[in-house]
DNA sequence: TATCATTTTGAGACAGTTTATCAATTTCAA
DNA sequence: TTGAAATTGATAAACTGTCTCAAAATGATA
């Protein structure tokens, strides 16, 4: 655990630093956890964290993960009803693929997709700032 | 007002009659109100309705737009955080493009995006069942 | 048209999720 | 080490949407 996840931790210094924020003990804590998971919610984590430490605040876990989504490392998803959290701090930007049977959830990317939108966003007079793509169905196993 | 939305009306009844539900003049008056919107959000449509009906419930509302829903009539179209009721009942599937300076909506269809969609699916081994596509962005109008 | 079982309504209670408040605690620059 | 500023945890509040239930409306039937 020691030099795991040093780049992300380097990363929300560096957000830190830019804003006189501080660097805490909780926010160590979640970011350490947020790591290790691809999405999950702020209530699952709460519920994940007070196992090891049950004094954690569930405001102070929606405080830090948008903190995160403002370092750039975490990007809220409403999926459904759910708002999970998404760890993008590896990875550029993706959609979704989402098994309604399951909960299970794919990233994938096309470029394609992604040039034929700028081209419906031109064609209509707009310029795109960000946009979100889900794919709800059944995966291999669920559909049996 | 008399020979408008005649055809939408029919297919309510139709969903009506097929499930023991009753005609009220609260669904007439709804449906009738909803009809001249593209899409709207439940809260809305409650303060644009209470200028001529004051004491229309804002369950009611909601428990209507959701029956609509069923009907065929509404789909429900989670737009950022708001939840607003699209009126689908003259068009079939398409997705948006959603200014986020005036909150315009255009709406579009793209068949080649769906077919790529398609394929990003079946690629991972799901079947899809809905989508979700929303570009959001600027407008010519916000743009300046 | 009158009857009346069934459905619907309106008002507000309630539930789930996220943010705001604020006194106490922690951080970190000086 | 000190102390101003930021953060935390507990909980209140806000917000959106659903549930409850007594009263009212509907519509099939006589
Ligand atoms: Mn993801
Ligand atoms: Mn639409
Ligand atoms: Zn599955
Ligand atoms: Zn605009």
């Amino acid at each position: 655990m020691a030099n795991t996840h040093v780049k992300e931790m380097q990363a929300l210094k560096e957000h830190l630093g830019k804003h006189q924020l501080k660097l805490t003990r909780q926010r160590e804590l979640i970011l350490s956890a947020f790591l290790r998971q691809e999405h999950i919610t702020a209530e699952a984590m709460y519920h994940q964290l007070a196992k090891s430490d049950p004094h954690l605040g569930l405001a102070t876990i929606y405080r830090t993960l948008n903190l995160f989504c403002d370092a750039g490392l975490a990007q809220a998803r409403h999926f459904g009803s759910q708002t999970k959290y998404d760890n993008v701090s590896h990875k550029g930007h993706h959609d979704h693929l989402i098994c309604t049977g399951c909960e299970k959830i794919v990233e994938f990317e096309n470029e394609e997709i992604e040039r034929l939108q700028e081209e419906v966003a031109t064609r209509n007079g707009f310029t795109i700032k960000t946009h979100r793509l889900e794919l709800y169905g059944l995966c291999s196993r669920c559909r049996h």
